[in-house]
DNA sequence: AGCGAATTGTAAAAAAACTGTAAGCGTAGA
DNA sequence: TCTACGCTTACAGTTTTTTTACAATTCGCT
């Protein structure tokens, strides 16, 4: 959520138009030219990039070809007013990973904005030595997969979420089942202990720490 | 970048016309009739083909026939110094994409093979051993059509385009069938199977692996 | 230190959920 | 009309999740 776009446009009629299309649901930056869009590039990367191939003072290809020297991944669309589709070519072929002709609709813009950040979505967050994989809804320690059922996985990847917090009980039920705490029941200690089975032989000790009269916490 | 182009034409003075045109830009090989063209297409595969409907030893239509047969998805051109339509069209019911009158120019000429290159580069995604014919809605697996039913044909195109990573069952209703889930139906599980029998008898197993809980991945 | 209540760990059984598959129904198009 | 397609239902086999029952531990209190 709040996905941070970086716009590369001259034409302050069409910056409009991606302001008004895009402001409800994401961060945007718009720059006019390829300057100052590099000068911000290098502070904070976005998390999807649309390039105008036509440009004052760069080349629309050349920047695509930087941005992708020092960033492989980011998603980069190309937009162009030229009617030759070679000009398309050129882009994709500079790294860009999709296009889209002007004028275009609002719609297809914000389809293929959604497109290109879902297939490239950052989707794997490191947690010491464990990597949660929410695109396969894997866990890892030291790149071993600790085959999680998915409560397992729902439960674990919260708690390492937090940070070393406590984690209460009722909190616990109330993220990983989506229920109030009913009562006496050892249904989380259950999916605890399994946890810690399942730790302990990728070789992750004492990872899960009781803390008594509250509920646990993952050492961080 | 340095494609190759097969073209298939008998007269010497329209060689030459072709070779003057595209040696710059791209790979020729040209054939002056339909068995030199079979052997060298037998060994190598061009990235598009300009057939000569009127040949000494072979019927153009014939020849676009099975190349069709052979590879479903190489751009295919017609010429013909026929005025008449119907050969144009009888042209493209053969699997031609585009077609072209002679006298034709040089300019015309180029524009054709750039857009069916075009077309070919982004309509046609290639996925490990799949391609992806968004032309055709026909999903090929080692230039074998899978032969699916358009509900399967957006089930598995969606499933390759996600690049291994795992789909749940509420994303394939959505992208697939633009529903919300609605709750317990067997049939996503339906068109999964039937995928698993078509691919399997097209000689690819294992490829949709299912995640239990959440839904299935294809091995990228 | 010893006792008892509260809390947590664990194993096994029970219940629920999930998937694969076969069979059948309705519908739209040839 | 017949066929291909998409969907539903039913059910078996399996895995996952929860419950149950009891053992073990902790901690305050005397």
């Amino acid at each position: 959520m709040n996905e941070l776009l970086y716009i590369i446009e001259d034409d302050e009629g069409v910056q409009e138009v991606y302001e008004s299309a895009f402001e409800d649901f994401y961060n945007l930056k718009i720059f006019s030219n390829g300057k100052d869009f590099f000068e911000a590039f290098n502070l904070e990367k976005p998390d999807l990039i649309i390039v105008d191939i036509m440009l004052p003072d760069m080349d629309g290809y050349k920047i695509i070809s930087d941005i992708r020297q020092r960033d492989e991944r980011i998603p980069i669309i190309v937009v162009s007013a030229k009617t030759d589709e070679l000009s398309f070519v050129k882009g994709l072929n500079k790294g860009a990973d999709d296009y889209m002709a002007k004028p275009f609709s609002v719609m297809e813009l914000l389809a293929r904005v959604k497109a290109g950040l879902r297939r490239s979505k950052l989707l794997v967050k490191h947690q010491g030595d464990f990597v949660i994989d929410k695109n396969n809804f894997r866990i890892l320690y030291k790149d071993k997969n600790l085959q999680l059922t998915p409560k397992e996985y729902k439960l674990f990847s919260y708690m390492l979420s937090c940070n070393g917090r406590t984690i209460t009980r009722e909190e616990l039920f109330k993220e990983v089942w989506g229920d109030e705490f009913i009562g006496e029941t050892r249904t989380i200690d259950m999916h605890i202990a399994e946890l810690r089975i399942k730790l302990s032989d990728a070789g992750a000790d004492n990872v899960i720490q009781t803390v008594r009269g509250i509920g646990y916490k993952v050492e961080s």
